[in-house]
RNA sequence: GGACGGUUACCCAAGUGGCCAACGGGGUCUGACUGUAAAUCAGAUAGCAGAAGCUUUCGGAGGUUCGAAUCCUUCACCGUCCA
């Protein structure tokens, strides 16, 4: 269980398999997110026609609500939201970051306000396994303190921190049939990074993870620690960039090494009106596309594609119809999709450096050019 | 025919002498969104000007005043009531 095979590489760029209990899953992957145990607007019929075989689910959001252990009574997430292929739960680290108006953090865990009912709640290493393990993903997430990059003072010891809890969440799993990945943090200090890295790859788990990227630091910050971690991590298991999920970040990521990536932007992209494309982003809002009857994406296969213009996707946005975000979130989940598979395409026909610079190049063009 | 009430920017709607190019909604336009407190948020929305600023607005016309969307006269239209 939870052997990872690398199959073929191409510099730095690698793809791979890795065996779960709902199946194998072939990298690079992109995982599109659940939080509250849906992808927002699709149903799993539509994921799996997507070809998605994996998502992130939300330790933090599923113990508030509806709870951990009714998901636990119901036979897990899978059977929950009857998702039967691999799922990933985050361990609510992230929120302990992103909801930091209103978190208390100390050696032994992080005290935080629900943002549901204002009810005060802890997390601890061992608080975090015990829900993803009454959860019942396939990855779950050591429970880590992501840094705001901006605070370099504070992101030496939050780094310390992750790893002592690392530690600690080893030592609390109990379950077999999870793996749990550690996750490297040093924000955009490379030699934080190292450090970090080294020690993570140190311990033996059947993944690792990168966190604390994709969190308001630059482009260039960001693929400067991807530069150099991968580098520290070891060959024969799978790497995953968390939050991270843009086309060209995608990329960049797969271009350093990277095998799992997730990311909200998509969905959310989508009900915001936004989708995306191989040569940038397309705001279906704008008035230009009022009588555009033409695709999302010309020559594009994704369900809406197929079937819509945007004249009438932009109508269903107008009207604050709900189908405009499944419609988008279709499209843009089948983009990333389609990204990964010919990138993974492209590593086993030893021509993934061209194709990323061809991508690159026709991406960041197209976006100058409008 | 008479008596009141009303007419404000794309729409609804505040404002009753200077702080009004005019509160607030809606609509529209544009932008943002990366381990989802996000079907959310931000800005713009008379015209011209990157800004300072200038020009034209509050049903029409005329008047009072240093100064009017706000006061007066009159006309038009809408509403309610009376004959």
């Amino acid at each position: 269980m939870f052997h990872f095979t690398l199959e073929a590489t191409d510099g730095k760029a690698r793809a791979g398999s890795f065996r779960t209990p709902h199946g194998v899953i072939q990298t690079p992957i992109f995982a599109p997110v659940g939080t509250q145990a849906t992808v927002k607007s699709l149903t799993p019929a539509q994921l799996k026609e997507l070809s998605v075989n994996l998502v992130l689910s939300n330790t933090y959001h599923l113990y508030l609500r509806p709870g951990d252990q009714l998901v636990s009574d119901a036979g897990g997430l899978h059977t929950f939201m009857n998702w039967r292929r691999p799922i990933l739960t985050d361990s609510g680290g992230f929120q302990v970051f992103s909801l930091n108006e209103i978190r208390k953090v100390d050696e032994d865990g992080v005290i935080f306000k629900s943002h549901i009912d204002g009810s005060m709640h802890r997390f601890t290493p061992e608080k975090s396994v015990a829900i993803q393990e009454n959860l019942g993903a396939d990855i779950i997430m050591a429970f880590d303190e992501c840094a705001d990059p901006n605070k370099r003072e504070y992101i030496a010891s939050a780094m310390e921190r992750t790893h002592r809890w690392l530690e600690r969440c080893i030592k609390a799993k109990k379950r077999e049939d999870q793996a749990l990945f550690g996750i490297v943090q040093g924000g955009v200090d490379p030699h934080l990074r190292e450090v970090s890295a080294k020690f993570v790859a140190s311990l033996d788990l059947p993944g690792y993870a990168i966190g604390g990227l994709s969190v308001g630091e630059t482009k260039a910050e960001m693929n400067e620690i991807l530069d150099i971690v991968p580098d520290f991590l070891p060959e024969n298991k799978p790497r995953y960039l968390m939050g991270v999920g843009s086309p060209e970040d995608l990329i960049n990521g797969i271009l350093r090494g990277i095998d799992i990536f997730d990311c909200v932007l998509p969905t959310r992209l989508a009900r915001h009106g936004a989708a995306m494309s191989f040569s940038g982003r397309i705001n279906l809002t704008n008035a230009v596309h009022a009588r555009d009857w033409n695709p999302i994406v010309d020559g594009c296969t994704c369900y809406a594609c197929r079937n819509f213009s945007r004249a009438y996707i932009r109508h269903l946005l107008m009207a604050k119809e709900m189908l405009a975000g499944t419609l988008i979130s279709i499209h843009n989940i089948h983009t990333l999709e389609e990204i990964v598979r010919q990138s993974r395409q492209a590593i086993f026909e030893k021509r993934f450096s061209q194709f990323a610079i061809d991508f690159l190049q026709n991406y960041h063009s197209r976006i100058t050019a409008e």
